[in-house]
DNA sequence: ATAACAGTTGAACGGTTGTTCAATTATTTG
DNA sequence: CAAATAATTGAACAACCGTTCAACTGTTAT
């Protein structure tokens, strides 16, 4: 593997930190899980569906009605959803409801609404 | 204001459930504060920014070396924290020392990397 | 004053992403 | 079987976003 080639346009001010900070710093898989994590509630549209899903779970034209936006766009923002861990389903026939994948996410998210309501 | 334009291309299946839902939904304000919020966590740069400083507080040229980048780019990423009350600053002299805003901010920061690291 | 350096800013480029549209799958019902 | 409907999928388009680059501000030191 090739040398890291050096980007950063300054030097090092306080090396005993950085060094510090550096030899902890978790591996690049754990970095990128976590950020695509967050990107995924990063959206006004997921963060409606799953607030809805945390009151109920609901079927993909139900969840099209609250919202007003077709069957397909919801669709879509289920499969990343569903990708990221944060929801789960279950069909009956031809319905599928949604729900919240699990107690950990649903802590994460009200951890956050909670957040915003307190400014 | 004029009536809201139907876009959903379905009809609603369980309505006591929707009703419900519409009925405690939060307001459009909160939702988009929400999903800013999360979004401003979902980019690999500023979560190393954010775990850097949940270890330590840290200037600008420190970050730029630790994460061998430009001093641009971490104080372009820097602002987007700054702005979603995520990180806060103390200046001293030519230099400006980043640290997280508060305990809350911690805590869903490291919430998220515990829910990461459960896989 | 002027040189050096930490940090910020705005414009621009390229890559990412959310919604739409049309087509498709799968299940139920007549 | 055929029609109807819940849901999914892929392609395409527009809007958004992160980094780069160059110019700039503000502070320190000679």
């Amino acid at each position: 593997m090739a040398k890291e080639e050096i980007i950063c346009d300054c030097e090092v001010i306080h090396g005993d930190v950085v060094e510090e900070v550096k030899r902890k710093m978790p591996i690049e898989d754990v970095i990128f899980d976590l950020s695509d994590f967050f990107k995924v509630l990063g959206d006004s549209t997921r963060v409606k569906i799953m607030w809805a899903l945390d009151q109920s779970e609901m079927c993909v034209c139900d969840l099209a009605v609250l919202l007003n936006m077709t069957k397909s766009a919801i669709s879509h923002q289920l499969r990343s959803l569903k990708q990221a861990n944060l929801v789960k389903f279950r069909k009956e026939g031809k319905v599928v409801f949604y729900s919240l994948s699990d107690d950990h996410v649903k802590d994460i998210f009200e951890k956050g609404l909670e957040h915003i309501r307190e400014k």
